[in-house]
This record gives structure tokens, sequence and C-alpha cells, in this order.
RNA sequence: GGGCCCGUGGCCUAGAAUGGACAUGGCACCAGCCUCCGGAGCUGGGGGUCGCGGGUUCGAAUCCCGCCGGGCCCGCCA
């Protein structure tokens, strides 16, 4: 409740104004100016008016102006018409001050209710279970999970879920590896999703080049698993859950969360396919095709144009994009839900990661699905396939629910780090895509590690004397939150190409300058030898006046704002860009004034009182990153 | 052939929905700043046909049309 006061107060002297001259609705926006000496916040309003009126935008401005600057209620400090036709209004800064403190000291601060309580569950990660994840996989992981914590925050249910597709050809891969070619299932000391993936999936596709009749062994392979029964059932038993275990090692160090794993099996094997085919049927969403190509086949109905998607061959089977269908209808409880419920692991946030099962559950589960919204978090290329299980959302009952697709691109490889891995490019290419099945891909555990490898080194010869594990820990942190921050803040619709040595800094626009900044904040705060903020009144905000406590006292009570946007527009891209800048004001304001060592009691105060709010805030945003805080770097 | 996304100094990047003031930052580069709460920092500087060409408009990085370059999708594969 702090620059969004502001804001409010100046839409409503503009709306005001615009009543008392008797004119309709006017579409006008409210912006930051450009340059600060042109104020706080600016209307555009007069250049709407100015086509209406046939004046000048400045003089519409003036006549604005005019009828507003009696009436300014005390947040508000000035109003002026710039002769271009801007109406610039600036803050009144100690108003805002005192404002802002006192928000960020309060209990739950920064949290809204947006959501009012509807619940949304968010889909992430979903990666086949048979290999380790990639730094592909890792955009996807963080950007899943930094929506969930966002939509947490302004008052949404929101529950985490993750799809195993078990029964697909990539887990058939491996299990013909382990059944028909006798790669052994226990290896040396290798983590085993990345034993699957680099040492059975990669040589089995191999073998297929040699030897293409081993893939009718992986036809059989996938029946078996559809249906439940036969020996590669028993295989897939022992090796899904340990390859999807280590995969979580590896989600749970990005510092993700999941509530509950799904698993394709169980949503083949308990009908819900079926289920939701009778339900589309009844709705008569789909029809069989009697003549031409797809003779033979049911295709769901398009709605305007000529196409037409086959959901079901004209052999009986059902094609991969149709297994979506009912998942999704699931998570918007449009259809019984047939699962048993058990847990599966204790994740190191403290929570339980619950599983499906096919039977014997534990009736004591919370309650999943059923939400009001679905989000997709999976790469563009599923784009149409998601266009397709939206529509069939709504022919299902889903008009009044949303289902919506997170898309975003997908990480490349540099040229430089391509190569580095051993790979061939092509001349005149700047990247390679990451193949799991050609093994051309970058780890993300090795990511991690080398970034900490880096870190390690910057910690240990800034800190000496620590102890080993304080500095193994912190450097796990950086490289997190490095990591993190470089996947969450360029736009999704974007193509990333990942260089590792572009990866591996830790200065400038970069996870690990908030952590610093947080970490110098949190010294401050330390020596000070409070364990609280200041008490806050009017006086002292007062006594706030060089210009950089203003700009990050400014900054900070922007907050409530920038959350609501990424809320809105899904977007974790401008809350990055909002801390940098946090912190970004908070270095200025560092390297010119003291706190501590100041002499004026009551302006040592009042800048204690500032660098809590900022550290809270930042705190808060990090928190929303999934960036690690650290009290000490 | 149809559809979607991207193109902003050498490299990366912000400019959403709803066109508006001198186009935002970072990296790299140049010049400065540690007797002072942590220099992973700060201050200043150079560097731009916003892919190209039209159009709409008083005004276009932004909207429309057409190109060019890069990527993706369009299967009774998964």
């Amino acid at each position: 409740m702090t620059f969004k006061v502001f804001r409010a107060s100046v839409k409503g002297l503009i709306d005001e104004a615009l009543r008392d001259m008797g004119v309709g609705v006017v579409n006008y926006q409210i912006e930051e100016p450009p340059i600060p000496n042109f104020g706080d916040l600016a209307v555009n309003v007069a250049f709407q008016l100015s086509k209406r009126f046939k004046e000048p935008p400045g003089k519409v401005a003036e006549d604005l102006v005019s009828r507003i600057s009696g009436r300014l209620p005390r947040i508000v400090a000035s109003v002026s018409a710039h002769p271009t036709g801007y109406i610039n209004f600036t803050v009144e800064a100690d108003e805002l001050t005192y404002l802002t403190m006192k928000a960020a000291f309060e209990e739950g601060y920064g949290s809204m209710d947006i959501g009012r309580g509807r619940k949304v569950v968010v889909e992430h990660t979903s990666v086949n279970p048979n290999k380790a994840l990639h730094v592909g996989h890792a955009r996807n992981v963080v950007l899943g999970d930094s929506i969930a914590r966002i939509l947490r925050k302004v008052g949404y249910r929101v529950e985490v879920l993750n799809y195993i597709d078990d029964t697909g050809t990539q887990v058939a891969d491996v299990i013909v590896g382990f059944l028909h070619i006798g790669i052994p299932e226990e290896p040396g000391p290798v983590k085993y999703d990345r034993y699957c993936g680099d040492d059975v999936y990669i040589k089995v596709n191999e073998i297929y080049e040699e030897n293409p009749k081993l893939e009718d062994k992986r036809r059989e392979v996938i029946t078996q698993l559809e249906k439940g029964i036969g020996p590669a059932v028993e295989v897939a038993k022992r090796v899904v859950p340990k390859v999807v275990k280590a995969q979580l090692e590896t989600c749970w160090r990005l510092g993700a969360r999941y509530d509950l794993l799904n698993w394709e099996s169980h949503i083949i094997r308990l009908g819900l396919w079926d289920v939701a085919f009778n339900e589309l049927r009844k709705r008569n969403a789909v029809k069989r095709v009697d003549e031409g190509r797809l003779a033979g086949c049911w295709v769901l109905k398009a709605s305007g144009k000529d196409e037409e998607k086959v959901l079901v061959r004209s052999d009986g089977t059902t094609v991969y994009a149709a297994k979506d269908i009912p998942y999704a209808a699931w998570k918007l409880g449009l259809l019984p839900d047939p699962f048993k419920y058990s847990m599966f692991a204790d994740q190191p946030d403290g929570t339980v990661l619950w599983t499906t099962v096919e039977r014997d559950g534990n009736p004591d589960h919370p309650p999943f699905g059923s939400a009001d919204m679905a989000i997709t978090v999976i790469d563009v290329r599923q784009s149409r396939v998601q266009e397709y299980v939206a529509y069939a959302t709504k022919l299902l009952g889903g008009g009044h629910k949303e289902y919506k697709h997170l898309g975003y691109d997908v990480v490349a490889l540099s040229r430089v780090s391509a190569e580095k891995l051993g790979l061939h490019v092509p001349p005149g290419r700047q990247f390679v895509h990451m193949s799991g099945r050609r093994g051309s891909y970058v780890n993300v555990d090795d990511v991690l590690d080398a970034l900490k490898e880096r870190a390690v080194e910057e910690v240990a010869k800034r800190n000496p004397g620590a102890s080993p594990g304080w500095i193994d820990l912190t450097a796990e942190r950086i490289a997190v939150g490095a990591l993190r921050y470089q996947l969450l803040r360029q736009d999704p619709n974007k193509m990333i190409i990942f260089d590792m040595d572009e990866a591996l800094k830790l200065e400038g626009e970069t996870g690990p300058y908030l952590q610093y900044t947080y970490a110098r904040a949190s010294r401050i705060v330390e020596k000070s030898g409070t364990s609280s903020p200041p008490q806050i009144t009017k006086e002292k905000a007062r006594t706030l006046r060089e210009p950089e406590e203003i700009d990050l006292m400014k900054e900070i009570s922007k907050y409530e704002l920038e959350l609501e946007l990424a809320a809105r527009t899904l977007s974790t891209k401008g809350m990055a860009i909002y801390s940098y800048r946090l912190a970004d004001h908070f270095n200025s304001f560092y390297e010119r004034h003291r706190v501590i060592q100041e002499p004026r009691e009551d302006v040592r105060g009042t800048r204690l009182a500032l660098v809590y709010a900022f550290r809270i805030t930042l705190r808060e945003v990090l928190e929303l990153l999934g960036v690690p805080p650290l009290e000490k770097i």
C-alpha cells in the first residue's frame, strides 16, 4: 500500500477532473516518466482529449492541471503540465517514506488477494523419467516454480504437479536396454538418472541404428507398460522410481518443490482416457471418420477451421496428444477422480510429496486436482498440442475454467560450448539444439557444480578461516542463485543460447550480485545491534533527504505493483529486473551514505529503517525468484 | 504450402496489454574511486540506420502491409 496509493490518487484526480469536464470514458495511461525531472508518474490523457477537442495536447494538459492543482491529497506533492502534453505528478516523499516503511514492517508484507482463494494447479518439470535434466529442463523447472511462488503470494491456492511419462518410448528404450541387450540395471557410483540417460538410453539408440529389428521390442515393452503386465513392468517398477528420485534431487537442488506426481501409467490403467473419450462422444465433440485418408479414426472436431486432430487411430490405439486430455480434464475436476494417493518422499522444504497410486492408497491425503485454473509449463514446440488440449477441456464442460499453456522457447548450446563438448557444429551456425538421445546436452548438475566451484574460490578468498562446510553451503546457494536468475530474467519467447563461460559470470546483472547486496544490507543490520526495525513515525520519515535515500525508498515502494503485474502476466521477467533495480539503488545509497557511523542520531535511525525496509523487500523478491538470500557471502 | 515466435551499439537485453518526452540495463572497452558499515561494489565516458521498405498518425522500437534473416510447429510418431 505504498506507491500503489500514490498511483491510485493520481488516477482519482484525473478521473474527477474528467467528470468535471463532462467527458465520458477516456482510455489513458499512467506511467513512469523516462526522466526523473519530470516527476514520479505521468499521465497521457491530454493526448487522447486533444483529438476530441481539436486542441493541442499542451493546452488540454494545462486546463486539466488547473482543475486538479487545488485539491491534491497529501501523497501528491505537485502536478504540472509539460508543453508536450504530459501531466506530471510528483510524490510527497515524506508521506511515501512513512507508508512504505510501515507496510514493509508489517506482518504479511506484499501478500495480496488477487487469487481470492481460487485453486490453481501448476504442472512443470515433467521430464521423461529415463535421463538426467539438462539446462533446457532447468528453464522449465525454475519458471514453473517461480510462477507457483508468485501465485501463492497473491492469494491463490497453488498445487504443483509433476507428470511422469512412464509408458513412453524413452522409458521403453531404457527397459529394452536392460531386458534385451543385457545392460546391467545397477551402475557404479554414478547418479541413477545420468546412468540411464548417458549409459543406457544413448547406447540403445545407437544399437537401433545397427539393428532396427530391435525396435519391435520397444513396441512390445510399451504394450506391456500400458497394460501393466509382463516382465517390462517389473523392470519399470524398479527402475523408473529410482530415476524420478534422482531427477527430483536435481529439482530440489534448484529450489523447486512439488505437491503431487501424476504417473501416465496410472492414468491409462485406471481408464481415465476411456472416461474422457466417452464424455467427448456423449457431448458430440468427437466423430468417427467414415471415408478418406482418416477412415476409421476418431477425430476432435476443431472449432472453426477444417482442421481435424486424430485422437484414436483406426486400429483403436490412442495418439500421444490424446493422453493429455484426460489429465487436463482431471486437473480441472471435469472427470471423477480415479486415483488413490500415497506419500512418495519428504522434501527439503519440509513438505510431503505425494504420488498417485493404482490401489491401496492412504485415505488421509490432501485433496488433489479440481482446480479453477490449470497452468502447464512446457516449451513452445508443444503449443499446437496444448491448443487442442485447452479446446478439449472446453468441450468437456470446462468453459468456466481456465487452461493455460505457459510456453517458453528452448535452451540451445552456443557454438563454443558445443565444441567444448566435442560436438560437431556446421559452419555458419551459432548454436546447436540439445538432444538427450544424442548425448549433446549440458547437464544441470554439471552447470551447478561448475558454478559452485567458481563460487567456492571467491567465497574462500573473502572469508579466510571460514569453515569448509559453510563455504560449501554458501557456494551452493550462489550457484543456484546464478542459474535461476539467468533463466528467469529474459523473455520466455526468446531462445536462450547457453554458453558455459557466460553462465559462470558472477558480476553485473546476476543472481550473485543480488545476494551480495543482500549480504551487505544484512551486515549493517547485524552491526546495528538491533533485531527488529526501528519504530517509524512521520516525524522520522522527514529526515530522509538525500537523493539516494529517496530513490531507494521509491524503488522499495513499487514492490506491490511489480508483484501484481507478475501475477497477472504470469511472468517472472519483471520481478527479476525489479530485483536488480532495487539492489542497484541500494548500492548507490550505500556508496555515499553511512548508516552505523552517521553522527546525527535521527538520521541514523531513519537510515537504519530504510536498510531494514530494503532488506525485507529484496528478501521477498528473491524468495519469489527462488534465489537464496545470503546473510553473509 | 499454412501457422507461431524472434531480430534493439561488438555480445546479451528492457521497452506488456493501451503509439507519446532525450531508446533501458548488463558484459566487454576507456578514465576515475578502498585511512570510511564488505570493491561480487560505485562514478563518469565512448559506442545506436531499433533487420529492410512502404503505410497509418501531429507523433512509430511499439500498429498495418510487404520483404529479408534466424528458429519452431503443422503425422493414424512420441
